[in-house]
DNA sequence: AAAAAATTTTACCGTATGGTCAAATTTACA
DNA sequence: TGTAAATTTGACCATACGGTAAAATTTTTT
């Protein structure tokens, strides 16, 4: 189907389309922001969609207007998601100090798990289930961590670090970083009613440097 | 409602019914193998009765003969769980060598992580979604690490590991370990195609003796 | 083998859910 | 201000889902 003149003409409906309102702005991000928390909290397919309009404040065909389909806010959250969840990462940088490097990756994890606990969640629901709409981004990742291995192991080669296997070392890292906000209901029973405050978070980076300082000297 | 004298004649039902026929035995286990499969991949909400009772091969209504409500094959997953997944916990002994035990406990919990990946799974799920189900098991588990964190602190007094904070040590374990199972999708893209075996484990039993071994020398 | 108990199947029910449609209303702009 | 475009709403639909009822069948017991 050939693209006809008069598009302009047609619903904007999705997001893709020629230039945003000032409307479309605020309801779409109204919209992305309540079903955060509607995913985080409940899943992909524990969410519904009247869940994620009444959060928002307005009616179902409302919300299907901005987003045509449930698939379609979801995606739009990890695509968003995924910027901010491999900043950190990125700026890893094979010139600075290997140690302080690494303990400010893991400080930045850990910030984005103490301030962005739903995205955390969201995440983490989506991997479990397989990984199905990430496929793609995914193999991004895998390049980054590629390249960001190949530093490590620099690092390596000169002593600056003791030897270890780069991608696990990053594993462990997103692993208990993310544990925080991902497993947030187990922690807080155990850490008990002390641990209602964000305290833990500065408990947690005490431990990590402790750990990963001594755990990786030279 | 007092129990009647002819209570016998009362359909077997749920499990917990007088004395087990061979027949319930051999299909409440063949529901809930289904079912572990069917509620790993898909979470409790994404899992349905139908996909059960197909994945074990019977009717549905067949399958509620045998439980209730999905709610009851959850429950006796995540029960039978609990004692699998704390074992390793449990016997961490405070006589053994400190560094040892905690080795040995990140290795049990790695091998579960290995031979269990299905219950990991399903406890990640469940504690994503705010362990909605198992208030009352989770305070059986703070009690167990604050034992075993008072083992710690006494290892720590007597200088024999580094001093660090008990119960993030163990935080660190679990989500590392659980890691490997949770997060498998993101582990097999990342290690790309080489990762396929069960090699993965080794290397990440490697990688772990290592940090935990160093982190922890006092 | 007959009776009783346990198991399985067929047909079904009410509700929840993702999504559509067309009419009504509001907003932006010439 | 009038008009076209954008937005919102109410009514609706098909399907999926959790679960039930009762009859039919199989297994166990006597």
């Amino acid at each position: 189907m050939p693209a006809s003149k008069s598009d302009t003409s047609i619903a904007p409906r999705s997001a893709a389309t020629r230039k945003r309102t000032r409307i479309q702005q605020e309801k779409e991000e109204l919209i992305l922001e309540a079903a955060l928390d509607v995913f985080a909290r409940h899943g992909f397919r524990g969410s519904t969609i009247d869940q994620i309009a009444e959060q928002a404040g307005i009616s179902k065909p409302n919300l299907l207007y901005y987003f045509r389909t449930k698939e379609a806010i979801h995606r739009m959250l990890i695509d968003r998601l995924l910027d901010t969840w491999l900043e950190p990462m990125k700026i890893i940088d094979a010139d600075g100090d290997p140690i302080s490097e690494i303990q400010s990756y893991i400080r930045r994890k850990l910030e984005l798990a103490r301030d962005y606990p739903r995205e955390s969640r969201l995440f983490a629901n989506e991997i479990l289930q397989g990984a199905p709409h990430i496929q793609e981004e995914l193999h991004d990742l895998r390049e980054l961590v590629e390249e960001k291995a190949e530093i490590i192991r620099g690092w390596i080669k000169q002593g600056k670090i003791a030897p270890c296997d780069p991608k696990h070392l990053f594993f462990s890292i997103w692993a208990i970083t993310q544990h925080y906000a991902d497993f947030d209901a187990q922690i807080r029973v155990v850490l008990g009613t002390t641990g209602e405050g964000e305290g833990r978070f500065e408990d947690a980076a005490r431990f990590l440097d402790q750990l990963y300082v001594n755990g990786l000297k030279g």
